[in-house]
DNA sequence: TCTCAGCGTTAGATCGTTCCAATGACACTA
DNA sequence: TAGTGTCATTGGAACGATCTAACGCTGAGA
């Protein structure tokens, strides 16, 4: 194994193209050939094309192959400021992901900052502007961000990560299937012998939120649970969460399956409060898993939107759409999945007790 | 203002110096000029180049810049999964904030997916060698961390997050001052009436634990407290540090500076295991903000990093280092801010009683 | 009177790569 | 033998910017 990557470092200037095809005794285009169309290539001849190169060290200038081909192999991503305590917990999980799926197709993603409030345009323009990217992915999708319809309008490549939630759906994306992570809530606790199971959410209308209470919804019907009166709905807020469930505590439900880990904490000081224990006498489910859920006492059951997943398959997207401007949109749904915990025990001794036939234990 | 941005869709390719050139009724070079030394220009020629760069939305290829000046205009950065629950948890403000500050010099970050475990050479090598970065930021230095060796030797701008704890110092960095931050929470709880202050840290050789250790050790002197018998250690781990800080307790301490939010929920689960209350009866301060501390119960007061600034911190010392290699190595020590909240309350009615004139409200 | 530095601008070469059209060598059919 | 086609390789021209050296002219210093 030569390798001798010093050669960079050896003389002048770093080797190029030229230098190699003067040491293998062949034109500069060939050796571009050996790289980009290898069977191009006799055998040998391309054997020996491959030795210069690996004996130099040579890599490929990204400057003059972009300046050539007019494709950047650059993936524009806007980092956002999280807005106070909460979101985005795991980003470093999806941009790692991301740069990871990115490296693998021979892409690299490029940063920039948008401003706090909502994401603005300019960014994304300079960008494009000083033709640095080939696409982008955003993330943080609201309803009715402008970013997809501007985007789209002059063709530049893009991918979601979160659907949109009102209006017409443009281009890809990728989303986490929350109703599905919800129904699965229900189904474990349903297994546990629980029969009412509330359900706390964020107020009607954002698109996340009511997405992941349909999920209760329909999974409490397919067992013949009643809903009506067991839905409370609170902003994101520990305070607010806590008095927005006890109604449903008073009630006598006995666990709650709830739309984040913010809500569910909140759920843990109301139950606090009236002297019952998360977990012992109610079973909480949160979502998120945000860190804090592993650490909490008891540690909290939560629904874990898979994040590397979302990395990988925001990429994938992404490059089919730059290979075939044309093709039909394609949305990609992902299963989160349900990491069981303490909040959530195997023995439900609460006022009803079991009621399937669940082996206890 | 025109700023006609669309004409790079109206037709064929993007808008080009030349372009740009023919409409001004000046040379190539002239509009380069305009761009890049203003000064040579006339003022009445650069009024004339200025309006047809803006009237045809010219925007300089990153490309062509990059291959005639051999700069990228690029910091390169490696993005490293989250290890287990604990660490990095504000990691998206510090790269919002490295993305802005590069961008207002015109630089951009570029990510590269480190791999989990050590951080190899091979995503910096690859970068290097296709010279698509000028310099880099490195975090997450550990002790002994062959990267800064490595970049140093060839000669590569870097800076890093992070000191180096151990070995010769190597190149720029920019870090927070975990002893002022500890001794900043000694000087709070002393103000607040404390006296027997424990600290809880982690075990003695991490070169982060021993500097925060040594805070609380040199401002506990400095009010003539003792600090013997009043430091225990565990592994960033609740359970382990629950008992850890047992002794601390029973020998009736009345505040805790723990070195990790991890350490501090140690502590309230101790204090809970006997019946008292964090924040009531033993204050608490934890290390490092991290998202939960605003939502645990007493809310944690805490020590902050000052991520934005740390960002700023690295690409202004990364912007002097590509700008003068030969310069002295630069290093910043940023100060670490107390966030006050409820479990450092501001009466102390412990068994000790105030002993400071702080006025009781 | 002669030299020379400075003025704002320009022509031409150059960075390292890939695209396009054309080359020569070779085997195959007619 | 000439014609046709395929194959491997090549020369030359971009891509879009910046660098260097020089343009013709003016006014100051010798």
């Amino acid at each position: 194994m030569p390798r001798s990557t010093s050669s960079s470092s050896s003389k002048g200037g770093p080797v190029t193209l030229a230098m190699v095809a003067r040491r293998a005794g062949v034109s500069p285009q060939t050796v571009s050939n050996a790289l980009n169309s290898p069977d191009l290539l006799r055998p040998e001849t391309l054997e020996r094309v491959r030795h210069a190169i690996d004996v130099m060290g040579y890599r490929p200038s990204r400057a003059a192959q972009t300046l050539r081909t007019r494709s950047s192999k650059l993936i524009g991503y806007g980092v956002q400021p999280t807005p106070a305590g909460s979101a985005t917990p795991v980003m470093d999980r999806f941009l790692h992901a991301l740069s990871q799926a990115a490296d693998e197709a021979g892409y690299r993603i490029l940063l920039f900052a948008c401003p706090p409030g909502g994401p603005t345009l300019d960014g994304y323009e300079e960008l494009l502007g000083q033709h640095e990217v080939d696409g982008f992915v955003l993330s943080g999708t609201a309803r009715q961000d402008p970013r997809q319809a501007w985007l789209a309008q002059r063709g530049v490549p893009f991918v979601g990560f979160g659907r949109m939630w009102s209006g017409r759906q443009i281009g890809d994306w990728v989303d986490v299937d929350g109703a599905s992570g919800t129904d699965a809530a229900v189904e474990h606790l349903v297994a546990l012998g629980h029969r009412r199971i509330a359900f706390l959410g964020w107020p009607r209308g954002s698109g996340v939120g009511d997405d992941r209470a349909e999920g209760w919804q329909r999974a409490m019907r397919r067992h013949g649970l009643p809903t009506r009166g067991r839905r409370a709905q609170s902003v994101d807020d520990i305070d607010s969460a806590r008095s927005a469930i006890k109604p449903m505590l008073d009630a006598g439900v006995t666990a709650v399956v709830a739309a984040s880990d913010m809500l569910a904490l909140g759920c843990y000081h109301a139950l606090r409060e009236r002297e019952s224990a998360p977990g012992r006498d109610v079973s909480v489910i949160g979502f998120d898993d945000s860190p804090t859920a592993a650490i909490l006492s008891p540690t909290l059951s939560t629904i874990a939107q898979p994040m590397e997943a979302v990395g990988w398959e925001c990429v994938r997207l992404l490059l089919a759409r730059m290979a075939d401007a044309s093709a039909p949109p394609e949305r990609v749904l992902l299963e989160p999945f349900l990491v069981v915990r303490d909040s959530t025990p195997a023995v439900h001794p609460g006022p009803s007790g079991p009621t399937t036939s669940t082996a206890a234990r």
